[in-house]
DNA sequence: TGTGATGTTGAATG
DNA sequence: GCATTCAACATCAC
């Protein structure tokens, strides 16, 4: 379920679970979700190193190391965290798990193993590698109007574009073009300097929503587009206009007719 | 039982 | 080289 506010509640999570213990082995059930490393390659980098911290940026999230490593964790589309102490506790779908010294044992599950977990000598190297952008909590307007005018692609594929802006995903982004009654396949350069500008004031909105209160989406207020998100043919909130369903870059969209608009 | 899924990537194309 | 599009990835749930 990971976008940025999910990946805040992962780091919560994590660094309450994680920080201070020291990795006595790693259990490795299925490599597939390690991108750099065999899985006994994995394990015996990370026996007897101690977590010191993390770093979240957009939907990563950089576990540290006390060697200075970081060990990277992307949760894709279904990986989570479960700390537990005993083995019935284990998740089925647990891929690998750290067991800590205190005999803690911190599982990362993954059902669909879209995930990607790397091993990495140097996080800014590989922030830098990917084209990481600037986390979408702090992205300033003038970065992002930079970052953005003159497009020709959709609002909604800028928005998803980590490299421009990180951690918006697809419940997101249509989330934010609700606010802003701008259709998700709205053309940036078709777009006024305004609408540019409301969009980045909408996302920083909802991304700092959504970390400062750590909600469930169910727990988002009201007028929210999530509480009719994917229920084409229902009334938008409030009554107004019709939700209806699209694709735009590629992702399954859901927007209001009669209130966002398709800017000539 | 076929389809779609809160994501990213790499190849192909312009 | 850059911008953009899109199929592919692996598996589960409805």
């Amino acid at each position: 379920m990971p976008e940025l506010p999910e990946v805040h509640n992962f780091k919560l999570y994590f660094d309450a679970a994680a920080t201070g213990q020291t990795i006595a082995s790693v259990r490795v059930h299925d490599d597939y979700i390690i991108r750099n490393m065999s899985g006994p390659a994995f394990a015996d980098a990370l026996a007897g190193r101690t977590i010191t911290g993390s770093l979240r940026r957009g939907k990563y999230l950089f576990a540290e190391l006390d060697n200075g490593h970081s060990l990277l964790l992307h949760f894709g589309m279904t990986g989570d965290l479960n700390l537990y102490q005993d083995e019935v506790d284990r998740h089925k779908f647990e891929r690998f798990a750290l067991h800590f010294t205190d005999g803690n044992i911190l599982g990362f599950d993954d059902p669909r193993k879209f995930a990607r977990i790397l091993y990495l000598h140097d996080r800014d190297t590989y922030i830098r590698e990917i084209k990481l952008g600037p986390d979408a909590l702090d992205i300033s307007l003038q970065t992002w109007l930079t970052a953005v005018r003159g497009r020709k692609t959709t609002i909604k594929g800028v928005l998803l574009n980590q490299s421009i802006l990180a951690g918006v995903g697809n419940l997101y982004a249509d989330e934010i073009c609700y606010r802003t009654r701008i259709h998700p396949a709205a053309r940036v350069d078709s777009l006024t300097d305004e609408q540019l500008t409301s969009i980045h004031t909408e996302t920083v909105a909802v991304m700092t929503y959504g970390t400062e209160n750590a909600p469930y989406y169910k727990n988002y207020p009201e007028n929210w587009f999530w509480h009719v998100w994917r229920q084409e043919g229902k009334p938008g909130p409030e009554g107004i206009g019709e939700v209806k369903i699209t694709k735009v870059a590629g992702r399954t969209t859901y927007y209001v007719e009669g209130w966002q608009m398709l800017v000539e």
